[in-house]
RNA sequence: GGUCUGGUAGUUCAGUUGGUUAGAAUACAUGCCUGUCACGCAUGGGGUCGCGGGUUCGAGUCCCGUCCAGACCGCCA
């Protein structure tokens, strides 16, 4: 061993002791006289000082030389600190140092190893095993082994077993786009990596595993945000002989489970709500419950009262801003100027605020009279001081832009707090959704879904009105997992097949395998996929799942560090029979 | 595919209406400093103003194009 302790660990207790240590030079204080190195490694910072009187020239002399993040090995024995730091676990300690071992010399780094960095987001990709020596970094890192270990914990102990799914799988149409590989032993095919491994864990409930989970790397080629990257790592379980209400239980199980072990927060049963009504109360089917603002639907009280603007429109709906009715015209411009943004799209918001002596003003005065007001002020639950805004348009986008408002203003309102936690099912997603550009139904969720056995029969006539076995489970206003019950039924998976549009022998080529299975006694079974970067990224109380990840893509898909992706040698394209296309 | 924001010292940024030799902080180097811990003080080095073109007597600054980065919309069964 390098070192007989590590940096974080030493105090009074080991004072007189003999100790090696081993780690990075986090920064010196050089006095002339004295100097001293702040050493660090993963578990904490060690002081270590040379002194002129008690250390020899050699050492003194090497110990000028060391610059940041030298890799330097240490002995010493534990002394106590004539100046003591309370800040730091090992303040009330030092190590004075006979010997000083430079292991490995550092170049000056690009940006700060501190807590908070002077690096820029490309700068520290570009150097992520720097950035990971940083604290905050680390931190998320060893927080994000916490809850995987939660998960397998929980999951093991309630008979779940964690079987491997290959990654070179079969590229389908549908969802989003794959990546794909191209097979160098059958020239001109190619594999898909799996946007998730949901058809083999549909296989292994039929292979009679009973409970299944992994904590799996799944794949989609489509463009990234803050929270989306192109590989990221899924819970994915499945369990056979259940419903849905049993799927629920247990993952509800689970989540309390890891709210309590990691966080040490306590959640009631989770609400759950409906897909139709989660898209009426919040205008989006993944609400965040932390605050209140829900829609009310203002038709009958804002129509037909000479305002045209809202006259024609399909939808009328309106919030309530509590406390917000000081806001100043300034304010509420911004506003009006955010929801017109093109990224909104809305046209226009109408105001009205409820002052606190009980009368109203409002942008619409010359349409609405007070009476009129106060009724919007009942419908939205607006009390005095509050400030109503409302929206007119087509149901789907007036819904969609109310909610971004709502969202946002939370957001300005500081009603987000990272360390609250509201969970709840959303139940009851429709089984198909229709697109106009094709003119076909798509999957809503994926076309394995089994519809409510009631509706069975409504898939001949009436597809559009299928309600699904289907449900997310949200977290403060995020998406964190979603399932279903599967169909195992041969003949409902063909005719689900048929109605996304897929001839029967699409559907053969594609998905034989899984109908061929289902007839080899399927049982019922379901389960669901929780996303592991977005969830911890919420436990630990951030947007960006980014630093959740130790190597994560840019913007553009890009991983800065390693330089990827990046041109192949013309053998290698030889080798797999490809053409690039000259442009 | 689209919208917006940004790109100036190693780094984070400022740079006015287009006008002298492009600044600050920090980092780095050297020296000083008898207990530092965001140490302090002094001195110093460090710039293809992303790239290409244009307007102009003159461009970091204005215009066009392009590349890169970030946020968002579309997309993400």
């Amino acid at each position: 061993m390098l070192r007989t302790v590590n940096c974080g660990s030493l105090t009074l207790k080991q004072l007189g002791e003999e100790v090696t240590l081993a780690g990075w030079v986090q920064k010196t204080r050089n006095k002339g006289f004295m100097l001293w190195v702040d050493l660090r490694d993963r578990y904490g910072i060690t002081q270590i000082i040379f002194d002129e009187e008690r250390s020899s020239k050699e050492v003194m002399h090497k110990a000028q030389k060391l610059g940041r993040e030298f890799v330097i090995q240490i002995q010493g024995k534990v002394i106590e600190r004539v100046s003591k730091n309370p800040n730091i676990l090992t303040g009330e300690i030092e190590i004075l140092a006979h010997s000083v071992e430079i292991l490995n010399p550092a170049k000056t780094p690009p940006f700060t190893i501190e807590n908070v960095t002077d690096g820029g987001e490309e700068l520290r990709m570009q150097y992520r095993y720097l950035d990971i020596r940083r604290n905050p970094v680390r931190e998320n890192l060893v927080f994000r082994s916490k809850v995987s270990l939660a998960v397998r914990n929980f999951l093991s102990a309630h008979d779940f077993i964690d079987v491997e799914t290959p990654y070179l799988i079969k590229s389908t149409p549908e969802g989003a786009r794959d990546f794909v590989v191209p097979s160098r032993m059958n020239q001109g095919q190619f594999y898909a990596l799996p946007q998730s491994p949901q058809t083999f864990k549909q296989l292994l409930m039929v292979g009679g595993m009973d409970k299944y989970f992994q904590i799996v790397k799944c794949f989609r080629d489509e463009d990234l945000r803050a929270d989306r990257q192109p590989e990221f790592t899924q819970i994915d379980c499945e369990m056979t002989f259940v419903e849905q209400e049993d799927i629920l239980i247990q993952f509800e199980g689970l989540l309390t489970h890891l709210l309590q072990e990691i966080k040490g927060v306590k959640v009631d049963k989770f609400p759950r709500i409906t897909y139709a009504e989660a898209m009426k109360k919040y205008g989006n089917d993944k609400p965040d419950i932390r605050f209140g603002m829900e829609f009310s639907e203002l038709n009958a009280l804002a129509k037909g009262k000479g305002f045209n603007v809202f006259d024609q429109q399909e939808l009328i709906v309106g919030i309530a801003v509590p406390q917000a009715a000081s806001y100043t015209r300034k304010q509420i411009d911004t506003l009006i100027d955010w929801v017109k943004r093109p990224q909104i799209g809305a046209t226009g918001l109408v105001w009205v605020k409820c002052n606190p002596d009980g009368s109203y003003k409002s942008s619409v005065d010359k349409f609405y009279d007070e009476k009129t007001l106060a009724s919007w002020a009942e419908a939205t639950g607006a009390k005095a001081g509050d400030l109503i805004l409302v929206m007119g348009g087509d149901t789907h986008s007036t819904r969609t832009q109310l909610s971004a408002l709502r969202m946002e203003l939370a957001e300005q309102l500081g009603l987000r707090n990272p360390n609250e936690f509201a969970p709840l099912w959303v139940v009851d997603f429709p089984l198909l959704e229709w697109e106009e550009e094709s003119k076909r139904y798509l999957a809503m969720h994926h076309p394995f879904t089994a519809p409510k056995p009631e509706q069975i029969q409504l898939l001949e006539n009436n597809p559009g009105e299928v309600a699904a076995n289907a449900y997310d489970l949200v977290l403060n206003g995020n998406e964190i997992g979603g399932g279903s019950i599967r169909i195992h039924d041969a003949e409902i998976q063909k005719k689900m097949f048929d109605l996304l549009g897929f001839t029967p022998e699409e559907a053969q080529a594609q998905f034989g395998f899984l109908m061929e299975a289902f007839q080899y006694g399927a049982p019922p079974h379901g389960g669901i996929a929780l996303g592991l970067d977005r969830l911890v990224a919420i436990l630990g109380g951030q947007e960006s799942i980014r630093d959740f990840i130790a190597f994560p893509k840019n913007n553009s898909g890009r991983d800065l560090m390693i330089d990827a992706p990046s041109k192949i040698d013309q053998t290698q394209l030889d080798e797999l029979n490809l053409n690039l296309k000259q442009n």
